[in-house]
DNA sequence: AGCCAGGTAAGTC
DNA sequence: GACTTACATGGC
């Protein structure tokens, strides 16, 4: 079946958006045009970076969904006004303006992120995409979806520890249970205030504050939650000070004061800038 | 060899 | 509540 290409407009830039932990469950299928695919709700979808914004074809998914999927759906050009009178947000902003948050479907999300606890990035990338494709379903062209809850409870705790989830198996299948029997329900959580939404998603198995404020922002829409890791911690130490609280909750509701609604959009750039920092100052390795 | 990686659960006090 | 520890796995 020939499926059309369509185009979205607005600025986007797609790396920055798809490979920068947000999201684990694209993959890079082409470098000039850059070019990624996925498959959500058994459809397969494959985007494309154009000047104007991206081109995409799929099986089936509703245009507004995709735009959805890529955060396109945000207001950017005030987020960046309201972002841009810090100077660290403002320099990010310049070198990474196209960074989109992503609105990932909540399962794929949620485990994600149970799997990310106390690990590496290329290593949840594995992981995820090993879930995919040893228990998710194929869509033709398109690769493996990631797996619904059910399947996932299906599989069992052994069957993905042998896939190399080690002590997070179970995690991932209790709170896949707990959303496949109905005892959680992510578009109720959906319609509370942050806070209440953020005590709520740490019900889940293998949720804690900072996993839960990542689901909120990568999945449910909270613009306004700011996931703190290793990573962020010691960028708001070095550059933030003045934020820092005696807990979690208490620096990231700081962080949150200072940059309002968007506070999320702020971490995201923040994360990725010393992210990009770090990296450019790894010394060459030795032979 | 030992530390670290987008932390959390379970156990103490 | 605040604080401590174990936890699978792989890279360096």
């Amino acid at each position: 079946m020939e499926s059309k290409t369509r185009e979205i407009t607005g600025p986007i830039d797609l790396e920055a958006t798809l490979e920068t932990a947000q999201t684990f469950c694209w993959r890079r299928t082409g470098d000039e045009p850059l070019e990624y695919t996925t498959v959500v709700d058994g459809e397969g979808l494959r985007v494309r970076e154009t000047d104007a914004g991206v081109r995409f074809e799929t099986t089936g998914l509703p245009r507004q969904w995709v735009e959805s999927l890529l955060g396109l759906d945000d207001p950017l050009d005030e987020i960046h006004r309201k972002l841009e009178h810090d100077q660290r947000a403002a320099e990010a902003i310049d070198r990474y303006g196209g960074m989109r948050v992503v609105s990932d479907p909540f399962f794929r999300c949620l485990a994600s992120f149970i799997i990310s606890a106390n690990n590496n990035v290329d290593r949840i990338y594995r992981s995820v995409q090993e879930l995919s494709r040893r228990i998710g379903t194929e869509v033709e062209g398109y690769g493996h979806g990631f797996p619904a809850p059910d399947d996932v409870v299906e599989a069992g705790e052994e069957r993905l520890r042998n896939i190399g989830l080690g002590y997070r198996a179970p995690y991932v299948v209790e709170s896949a249970r707990m959303i496949a029997e109905d005892e959680f329900d992510a578009e109720r959580v959906q319609e509370l205030p942050y806070e209440e939404a953020h005590e709520e998603i740490q019900r889940l198995h293998g949720v804690g504050p900072k996993v839960g404020d990542c689901v909120l922002l990568f999945s449910l829409n909270y613009t306004e939650a700011v996931p703190i890791d290793t990573w962020m911690q010691r960028a708001i130490e070095d550059h933030y000070p003045e934020l820092v609280g005696s807990n979690y909750e208490e620096t990231a509701e700081n962080f949150r004061r200072r940059f309002g609604g968007y506070a999320g959009y702020a971490q995201n750039y923040l994360f990725h800038l010393v992210r990009v920092e770090e990296e450019a100052a790894k010394p060459y390795p030795e032979i």
